[in-house]
DNA sequence: CTGGTTTTGACAATCATTATCAATAAGGCG
DNA sequence: CGCCTTATTGATAATGATTGTCAAAACCAG
């Protein structure tokens, strides 16, 4: 009963294409993705394969505000945070030391243990601010 | 025109439901507490006045790590974040200026604009990690 | 009260995710 | 090399939360 994980070309498909898309991505996009490659991948596969990466620390997830998870390839075994531009997806890793420590304190002060800290920032990029202005200016 | 919002009882009352929930609750739980009560109000009905509520401002909204959305009943003006116990659901307001001014800072800096940072620290709190601990001794 | 409009509420539809379960394929061993 | 055991796959059903639909009811003004 050693754990015996085989190895699979569906897992290292997964791991692929999560490594080659650029931000994060949910599992139905990534599912499509793969069958876009020709990849005949199941998609109750995908699933199991990702979550399966984030339990190993391959991967990251969050869940985006509207609901959907998103998982996105992580090689630091690190813990960093996201600016993420919530119309058209571009990610932006950013440091957040600060941000550790004052999570860490906040939750030890308060007697909790285990923090996991969601601290990532959503926001409009340079290029859709502009465009999210001019929509309004024209409304 | 001018927005024309009626005053219903029923918004009234997942309010007041709201208000009188200790932490975060889903709408779902928020429909069941309604029906407990009494109110024979509609699941839809609760789901859009939380959803109003939230665009109000009277409400916070925010993702659960399992994907559920929870609300809360806030302080209109001011901006807040959370420490929630992943366990019991014990909820600890917590001062974040400091990560606010982070925030903005890394947006900005990165030509963000509208950051809507989402800083909630999940962990376990006094009781349940003591909770854990023992559970895991025994496993 | 009456009219015009908003809101409600029951239910269907949708969407992401998870469970089911027979068939497949991986890996070790003879 | 081929077999056997068992993890894994994948099509589909099931689940669960949320949203859309639309006729009926409620609200506010005149």
């Amino acid at each position: 009963m050693t754990t015996a994980k085989r190895n699979t070309w569906q897992r290292e498909a997964v791991r692929e294409a999560l490594g080659s898309s650029d931000g994060f991505i949910s599992a139905q996009g990534l599912y499509s993705n793969l069958r876009d490659g020709g990849s005949p991948i199941g998609l109750a596969t995908v699933y199991r394969a990702l979550a399966s990466l984030a339990v190993e620390g391959e991967a990251d997830s969050l869940q985006s505000p509207e609901g959907e998870a998103l998982y996105r390839a992580c090689s630091t075994t690190g813990h960093h945070h996201h600016l993420i531009c919530r119309n058209c997806g571009l990610t932006v890793e950013i440091e957040a030391d600060a941000v550790e420590e004052w999570a860490q304190q906040v939750a030890s002060a308060n007697g909790f243990t285990e923090p996991q800290h969601v601290v990532d920032v959503f926001g409009l990029c340079r290029d859709c601010s502009a465009q999210a202005r001019s929509a309004q200016a024209s409304a």
